[in-house]
DNA sequence: TGCTTTCGCTACGGGTCGTAGCGTAACTGG
DNA sequence: CCAGTTACGCTACGACCCGTAGCGAAAGCA
């Protein structure tokens, strides 16, 4: 398995003040930050997810297997959500939207490669228990939402435009209105494919990807 | 708040032996158990969900609340999982399918319905983090689906047979066909409105409700 | 009146979290 | 080259929670 790229925001706490003082670019006065224990802590973070699992992951743990003093894991990040957060962001930069020639097979392409995502031990294991954090920490959620499920929404706009140039479908006539079809398609598609993987427990078919993407083209498909 | 009536199965440990011995009822010998308890700690369990949250859910707590001594928690449940699924089974049984002559309003019935639970705090805070643990323990994940997400598939079955006999869809075919349709259907439903309400955050108008049942109603309403 | 099981209580071992203190290593500016 | 600043590894710690064990007492049955 090829070693996840770095997330793009690898530090979680800011150096020094809070107060911003002096020049823009803090020049670091310091030792820096070794920038391997970074890369070595996420990685040491999914694969001890991939292996115990959420219940099993500990700070103990990761520090251990990144070859590196607990201390060092809350100099980075405040707690062990953030650190998760940081950890499976990177996983979800993998999917694409491919311009495959119609709406139809791109959905489908789309909806494979994020069953493919979720059928990993490390997103399974992290996914939900993060979510459920979230639900009870209003700052742990907007972090998710950023790191996470907002930037993947692109997918869908992409898919869209692509669409709306081959004629599939109509151009927008109002944006608003447009961002809450993304939203709608976007929480269809995710919560769907969460649901039928992590809590029904049944595996994502290709007969079962033509059935959903039925669903989803609605009135498309009557014609 | 109405008490929730006590789930269908209070007791998760079998009294005795596991080996089933004598007559099939056992009669009880000992000191029956207080029934006042069961239902005092589910009161409890749930209570203290909605204030503390899951990570703030301890069995010391729930004891405590129940006045109950934290050995009786363990002498009807194994673990912390399995008292909450039975705590939260019972919520979902509220849920209804009305029959409103017509699928369309009766979709949106069962949506507002389920959103509505979702908003509340004891639900919000158990669900995610028991479908979390789910998926690392195959055992409570069958639990899960046992207690809670397999009885509501009843509401999809129901909304169709209904919607069948007034001619807005075709009869079934094929068994195994329509299953797997109730199942799509019903991941559609739980898993959006989950997402939507648990992870993006944001409400459930009716508005939404509205766009949403369009899309599932698909085809129907190219008409 | 015995027998059986539950009940409340107290205490315990094992584990985790997140923090503090220390001496040392790395890097910068004078 | 040397002081100043920051990160690092290590160890130890208090607080908390889990799940279990042992005890005497209570509540039903035969």
């Amino acid at each position: 398995m090829p070693a996840a790229q770095p997330s793009a925001s690898p530090d979680c706490t800011v150096r020094g003040s809070t107060v911003q003082e002096g020049a823009s670019a803090s020049r670091a006065k310091g030792r820096p930050r070794s920038a391997a224990a970074d890369l070595a802590i996420l990685d040491a973070t999914r694969e001890t997810l991939a292996e115990l699992g959420w219940g099993g992951l500990t700070m103990g743990h990761v520090a251990t297997r990144a070859k590196v003093a607990k201390t060092t894991l809350y100099r980075r990040w405040p707690s062990k959500n953030e650190l998760v957060v940081d950890a499976v962001a990177s996983l979800f930069d993998e999917l694409v939207m491919p311009d495959l020639g119609s709406l139809r097979s791109d959905i489908q392409a789309v909806v494979t490669q994020f069953a493919d995502l979720l059928a990993r031990p490390e997103t399974q294991a992290a996914l939900l228990a993060l979510f459920a954090e979230g639900t009870r920490d209003p700052q742990l959620r907007r972090r998710i939402r950023e790191a996470i499920v907002d930037p993947q929404k692109r997918l869908v706009r992409q898919g869209r435009a692509a669409a709306q140039a081959r004629g599939e479908l109509e151009p927008d006539t109002d944006a608003e209105s447009a961002r809450e079809e993304v939203d709608i398609i976007f929480d269809t598609i995710a919560g769907t494919v969460e649901h039928r993987v992590l809590v029904s427990g049944e595996p994502i078919t290709a007969e079962w990807t033509s059935r959903f993407t039925d669903l989803l083209l609605g009135p498309l498909t009557a014609a």
